[in-house]
DNA sequence: GCTTGACCTCAAGTCGGCTTGAACTCGTAG
DNA sequence: CTACGAGTTCAAGCCGACTTGAGGTCAAGC
């Protein structure tokens, strides 16, 4: 497989081609050259593509993505600083899970107020409260996993890689 | 303790009176009247605020939360709306997962291109990949957890429960 | 040779969740 | 009386990650 074109790119991967570009503007992917006015790519950008996107589901933002990686795709990171990543992202998945349970607790919990039930003011602490000023838990949409597909992308995608 | 003003809320809960009045400009909250131009706030809302700062840190929208809540603070959705929520944050949590491990992984294998090992690229796949079109998993900031303590607030805070 | 359609650029718009600023009103202390 | 500080309103601004729109270019097909 030689050079792809960006639409070609975007069928592979599901980003969109106003995506690559932005993209590419931030320095975050590279087209390998032009063809004409067009962009070319290296199929190597599919699998930066997909680093990104697991950046992204990481909840990282492209600066920082962009930060973790050399221009040939290398995760640049000394292990301390990949470690220190692991471990927010570890704080976050205990926050969550704390919230997980309230919520589960909240289904089954048969007290009036939720918030005269120990076990649920517990996760509101832990969720929450107590860290709040330590960790300002960024926007993310919880409601993410719903299969809410935006748009419809130009192509089939699924970003599974070649091979 | 009788009515708040919104400092003391603020105080209290570490939530700025900017905000206070943005969420009583959304029906997040309700002051329980006025003393003079002032707004004056039942000891209640404290609960309240910690509702939502669960729902906030667990990614949920305001728009969200406060379909969640009734006007008297108790979580209004059915079990299964709950169980649903649950089960969001919980599939949330296993891209998470599967994310710190990849980074875990990157922070110890050996392997030059990471794309190369089998276990970073099923975590790859894992994370954002497959499931890409269904869940783009929105901005979530990864930092949240590095202390960063935004700004400083006017008080203490740290949303603790009164009692 | 002309249309079409895929690509291009650049500027501006969108969305959520707040923050900030200007201009105003109070109650209280000096 | 007057100044102060803490509250108020309303409009506008900010950030990140894109998307959208207007207007331009170009190779290919009829």
């Amino acid at each position: 497989m030689k050079d792809m074109d960006i639409a070609e790119v975007s069928r592979r991967t599901g980003v969109p081609a106003s995506t690559l570009r932005y993209y590419e503007e931030k320095g975050l992917v590279a087209s390998i050259g032009r063809r004409g006015q067009r962009r070319l790519f290296d199929p190597t950008v599919l699998d930066r593509l997909a680093l990104i996107a697991l950046g992204r589901a990481g909840g990282f933002a492209l600066d920082e993505i962009s930060s973790m990686l050399t221009p040939d795709s290398l995760p640049k990171m000394d292990r301390g600083r990949l470690d220190a990543k692991a471990k927010e992202l570890d704080q976050i998945i205990q926050r969550l899970t704390a919230i997980r349970e309230a919520l589960r607790h909240a289904a089954r919990c048969p007290a009036a107020r939720p918030m005269e039930c120990p076990a649920f003011r517990r996760a509101v602490r832990l969720a929450g409260a107590g860290r709040f000023e330590v960790a300002p838990i960024g926007p993310f949409k919880a409601e993410a996993v719903s299969v809410k597909r935006r748009k419809r992308r130009t192509g089939h995608a699924s970003l599974e890689q070649p091979h």
